[in-house]
DNA sequence: GCTTATCGGTTCATATTGTGAACCATTGGT
DNA sequence: ACCAATGGTTCACAATATGAACCGATAAGC
């Protein structure tokens, strides 16, 4: 291994539980040497990505990431990001995919992709998704912020006679996403359509949006919503990254149970 | 020179002007070999740090940065801290106001703020600002570490007509910095500028990094620069009030001295 | 359609660099 | 006064970095 790698290894140490970190705990997170160690952080350092608290003589994050950080939004935009992954994503499930955006109490849509594989197919034509109606929105209200729940209580409109139409049976399903790590709706917002929605992250470990697959309903089988499920981890993965976030422990460990029941399930038939 | 400072190095060349650079054109900038600079880009590739374009194979800043940055902002909110400061700084001056940070022999851009009172303004596109040629950087040479001159003296590149070119030059403009409390250019590192610097302090007393005014040249009236001084005092004592310190005694000593010849003249013209 | 130039990337003998056990100096607790 | 941490440094030894030459692919020039 490179001793460039190792160095910035280094890094990936300092979080927001633990922001300052001494010389010697530090050696024990890495398991390595003092003296190496030592050495790493000096050219951390000296490149401003950490620096040592006077006081303590504690090191932590340098102000140079602030920099680079900046310059990373400018050049590269979260729908450009998006759109590769969303291309895949289409490509993997042979279904309409796209990837919204929670800002306030609105989910935005972002961008989308169509798949050529069958002629009939869903076109995304909304620019916010009702939190209610749609898998994107169900996933934003089940891992976003609480307060949305008043919000989307307070417009539950009917958009076809799937469409969840009290406050008791959103709970209910909300509930549902949060075990199963999905948001899921058949024909609740348009009638031929199904979808599946996973939640994204971004960088403070907040939700950020929602990557979602919207299927043509007639096609929506089990076999079909497996598949989505596995590649909407994924999407979710790769975008979450992509935005500078990490996929919390808690939403793999859900994904991971819901994925062996389906698989569980599929055994037995 | 390590490896790993070499490796680290190379994120310096990119910014909003080149975010994306291809392996050539990076060693082109950074005058290293083709193998080790690729090795080098494969090393932050691993980290997150940098990622490829997938379409034209060019490098650009990557996502794990976007997370580093975020936790430091948690561990030192300078940057928020600074923002509301340079905004009231710019409001009062009518000119582009910036804050920097030193970091190891570094002086890093931290914020700026544009004021809107006219439409001919100073724009702050540097990450780093030279130690010489720069307000801020001779605020930092003048109360930062000694050790810093030594660093400057090896990098007197000459920016302008009005840049400083000689040590004993450099020594001369430091010495009047610490007699006034400010570091001054006047068009040295672009022709259209004049800057006025003060020192910020941290909590252990010592600099932490410099506030400052960049005015357009034409502009830059001695009324300008009283209105400068008096407004940079109070934003350098709240900034580094903001960062955990207290603007030494010595400091305010120098600056009421300043300021009252400063004003000794005004009442005398 | 052939040549040429440039691109990103790889190889391998060479030598610079990294490594870590042992060490020192300071600090803080008992 | 002692002990157990801490941050930091030394130096013989070994691993790792280095870069000229190379490859294959692409694009431009004629």
């Amino acid at each position: 291994m490179s001793s460039a790698l190792k160095t910035l290894q280094l890094l990936s140490h300092f979080s927001a539980t633990s922001p300052e970190i001494g010389l010697s705990a530090l050696c024990r997170l890495a398991k390595r040497d003092k003296a190496t160690t030592h050495r790493h952080l000096q050219a951390l350092e000296e490149v401003g990505f950490v620096e040592q608290n006077p006081l303590t003589r504690q090191y932590r994050l340098g102000p140079a990431l602030l920099q680079l950080a900046q310059t990373r939004e400018m050049t590269v935009p979260r729908k450009e990001i998006a759109l590769p992954i969303l291309k895949r994503l289409a490509d993997q499930t042979g279904e309409t995919t796209h990837a919204s955006i929670l800002s306030g109490t609105t989910v935005f849509a972002l961008a989308s992709c169509e798949s050529t594989q069958h002629s009939t197919r869903v076109v995304i034509d909304l620019d916010r998704f009702p939190l209610h109606a749609t898998a994107s929105g169900l996933s934003t209200l089940a891992f976003g912020p609480d307060e949305l729940m008043a919000v989307a209580a307070k417009n539950l409109e009917a958009f076809t006679d799937h469409t969840i139409n009290s406050v008791e049976s959103l709970e209910e399903m909300v509930q549902s996403v949060r075990e199963t790590g999905f948001g899921r709706t058949i024909r609740s917002f348009e009638h031929e359509v199904s979808s599946l929605a996973a939640p994204v992250f971004d960088e403070t470990g907040n939700l950020a949006g929602a990557v979602s697959v919207a299927c043509v309903a007639t096609r929506f089988s089990p076999d079909l919503e497996r598949n989505c499920q596995e590649h909407l981890i994924t999407a979710s993965r790769d975008l979450t990254r992509g935005w500078g976030g990490t996929t919390p422990q808690r939403i793999e460990a859900i994904w991971a149970a819901t994925l062996s029941k389906s698989h569980e399930l599929e055994t037995k038939s």
